[in-house]
DNA sequence: TTATGTTCCGGCAAGGTTGCCGGCAAGGTT
DNA sequence: AACCTTGCCGGCAACCTTGCCGGAACATAA
């Protein structure tokens, strides 16, 4: 009596066994009218019997969208994980589904991923650029396609198109000036790849806190490196060896930050008397450690839910504006490592 | 002069160009024989040339299989992302795409994720189910529909499906017993919830290790908490307030052991000397932390990868036996927060 | 009665691809 | 000369759903 098909009911078994044509099935499930009552009680009942599911690809098919948003982010560390929670509740809530690929910040892995999504039909993309992509190439093809596209977080004026992301200037200068009235006077940053936009533009804050606060900037005290932990390490023992050492230093990333420390306890000094330490992101880590390590703090999950929105409303009215820009604003958050004179 | 057509390139748009059926050109296309070596390479070309990628939904529709799998996890924590990474890894060499979906350790989100990705058509899933669920009713759909699935590191009995895990009694024993060679006497653990199998297992292992070095089990030793680290926090406050407290805790993931160790330096306990303390999973967080934390370390990277890799071999002989089962090994990482005397 | 409108429904095509089958011609075998 | 093989190709159906058009049956108005 129940229904053990193999293959699920098609519109076409409700069809045949209540002895209509398809169409008018068609039009009794999704409540078009030219349909009496009577049919329409007796399909919806049928299908609820047959436990019908519309079938995605066909309807993909014939309407030529898939409900599918494309992401492409550059890993799954903390901040990102939280980013991909808060677009994914964003996108099931409005009835999407997510696809997520990593680029491991590779370069050849981000023309891979778009290149696959591409092949699998997703409505559109939401991208955060590896920190190695240096061209814009392979995302031309989604325009091509006439995609619609967010980015976030890792933005790119070279990829025109509504975005979501930190006011990461704020950022560098809350650092840098809460550094500055903590009573350092050489501060130092250590800063990632020169063409990831979201480190230039922390840095720019730290620039402008400086010169805000007459302090003159020492292009020395400022070290890219790359965006992890061993780099961070070298580069912090490199700043210490100096002969005039700096006396404070701010990191674009926590994992940064975290290099930052090793290299400041290994060479024997205290925090936050001999030197200050602030750093970016404030994962949990950050309170964890001794001394724990002030850091900005970004609304990560925030950041995924308000991209996911502006996609589903870039979405909806095409034609909208490229040129939204939607920030979101840090918050500093002090702990021992910059603490020297307690509020 | 390229072409700027705004619908991609369709075989029907080739067979038309050249005068010659969609058989054909469908034929050429995929190296089929009964098809002139002249007409083969001007499909060949022309397909070049207009830039041809076959419609994936079509494909789809026709030989019912998406070449997607659905993954459901309980979250995207350091293990699980590297398990993932290690998933995708496996799924895009093998021309797969993946969907991911976190439960969020929610029940109902994981019977809404699996709804959702069987209506997606996935061709099949591998998951690791949440600490919350207790019935297994909705992955029943899965097998109703004859899908493939493979489960991994959160396993369970009730779902009979291959299976890829981590050796997690080995895991509770070899921490236990290094507490124990490390001269502890009254070791306490902390696991999650109880119907949680890997928790068990662990806690398993921990109680074999007791018993191997005559230790007399104490049940008040053994405390069941969520999952999390704030409770973590207070169950050790009650273990350490007990008449006689325990000399070492064993916990069953690394966020616990941060609980426990907050609590235990809020206490004004020393660790090794006064209390010894042995996490789970090796998460970086455990190398930071004053003292390091030990912990056991599992191959999650490896383990994502043998999951997907299991997930091909199931789906491409469809009959083959549900009862293996890979084990992954795990390894004792041995830090300051257990080594009262160093080897 | 004829003309017009309303209500309900079925046929057909489209979306892109592939599998099966049959057709047709050139060449070879008895 | 009658037959079979081989190579090449097109037609049709299938996958599942929806949109458009037209048609049948009936009711209302002129």
């Amino acid at each position: 009596m129940a229904n053990h098909m193999d293959n699920p009911a098609t519109i076409k078994d409700i069809a045949k066994r209540l002895n209509i044509s398809l169409s008018t099935v068609s039009r009794a499930l999704r409540n078009a009218p030219d349909v009496s009552e009577e049919t329409r009680q007796a399909v919806l009942s049928l299908s609820q019997e047959l436990n019908y599911q519309p079938n995605r690809l066909a309807l993909s098919l014939r309407q030529n969208q898939t409900h599918t948003i494309g992401v492409i982010i550059p890993n799954l560390d903390f901040v990102l994980s939280q980013m991909v929670r808060g677009i994914d509740e964003v996108a099931l809530e409005a009835g999407y589904t997510v696809m997520v690929c990593q680029s491991n910040e590779s370069f050849g892995r981000e023309i891979l991923n778009t290149q696959r999504l591409l092949e699998s039909l997703v409505d559109g993309f939401i991208i955060s650029v590896s920190s190695e992509t240096k061209s814009f190439e392979h995302f031309k093809k989604i325009q091509d396609r006439n995609l619609p596209v967010v980015v976030f977080d890792r933005i790119t004026p070279h990829l025109s198109a509504p975005s979501v992301r930190l006011d990461n200037q704020a950022g560098g200068f809350m650092a840098t000036e809460h550094l500055i009235e903590q009573g350092y006077k050489r501060i130092a940053a250590l800063a990632g790849p020169d063409n990831l936009g979201i480190s230039n533009s922390r840095l720019e804050g730290y620039k402008y806190a400086l010169k805000k606060h007459k302090i003159k900037l020492d292009p020395d005290l400022i070290l890219h490196c790359d965006f992890n932990q061993d780099y961070a390490y070298f580069a912090t023992q490199e700043l210490l060896s100096m002969k005039k050492r700096p006396d404070a230093i701010f990191t674009i990333s926590d994992r940064m930050a975290i290099g930052a420390m090793l290299a400041i306890k290994k060479k024997g000094l205290q925090m936050p008397t001999d030197i200050g330490l602030v750093g970016f992101n404030n994962e949990p880590v950050t309170g964890l450690v001794t001394p724990s390590i002030s850091s900005v703090e970004m609304p990560s999950f925030e950041m995924g839910k308000a991209a996911a929105k502006l996609f589903i409303e870039t979405m909806h009215n095409k034609e909208s504006a490229t040129t939204i820009e939607k920030i979101l604003h840090p918050k500093l958050i002090v702990r021992e490592s910059s603490l020297k004179f307690s509020a």
